[in-house]
DNA sequence: AAGATGACGATTG
DNA sequence: CCAATCGCCATCT
């Protein structure tokens, strides 16, 4: 049974901002909750990040699967239909993971606030 | 209301 | 590089 989150007004403005992001991040690139959270002013709240995360999950045209956290492991892997789904996506893209881990990490890094501007 | 939890992050050893 | 610990902030029990 899914538990249907109720988004209050104010956080709901945060998952759009989340979400318009994620659908951002280029094939092949990745970024992290924390570079997401400070984009968003919420620097601090990498974890909130994580739990708009979860809601986006039962979003569409949402890849989590290139966010990751700041040491580009694939932490939130388990969340996915299968534990393995994070990573085939990510290889799919391009994106190789070995051991849970993005390869090459800072290079496939991509922060929205400097691959992005602020209107 | 109080304590525990979490798709995190940074620091310390 | 890995493990332990603390800080962060909204949600859940």
């Amino acid at each position: 049974m899914i538990k249907p989150v109720k988004l209050s007004e104010a956080n709901a403005d945060f998952f759009d901002h989340v979400y318009q992001v994620v659908r951002l991040i280029p094939k092949g690139r990745a970024t992290s909750y924390g570079a997401i959270a400070a984009y968003l002013g919420a620097k601090s709240g990498s974890r909130m990040v994580g739990w708009a995360m979860n809601a986006a999950h039962n979003q569409e045209g949402v890849p989590a699967q290139r966010v990751v956290n700041r040491n580009g492991m694939l932490t939130g892997k388990m969340h996915f239909e299968t534990p393995t789904k994070m990573e085939e996506l990510l290889q799919s893209d391009g994106v190789e993971v070995i051991n849970d881990r993005i390869v090459n990490w800072k290079e496939i890094f991509w922060d929205p606030m400097t691959e992005l501007e602020i209107d």
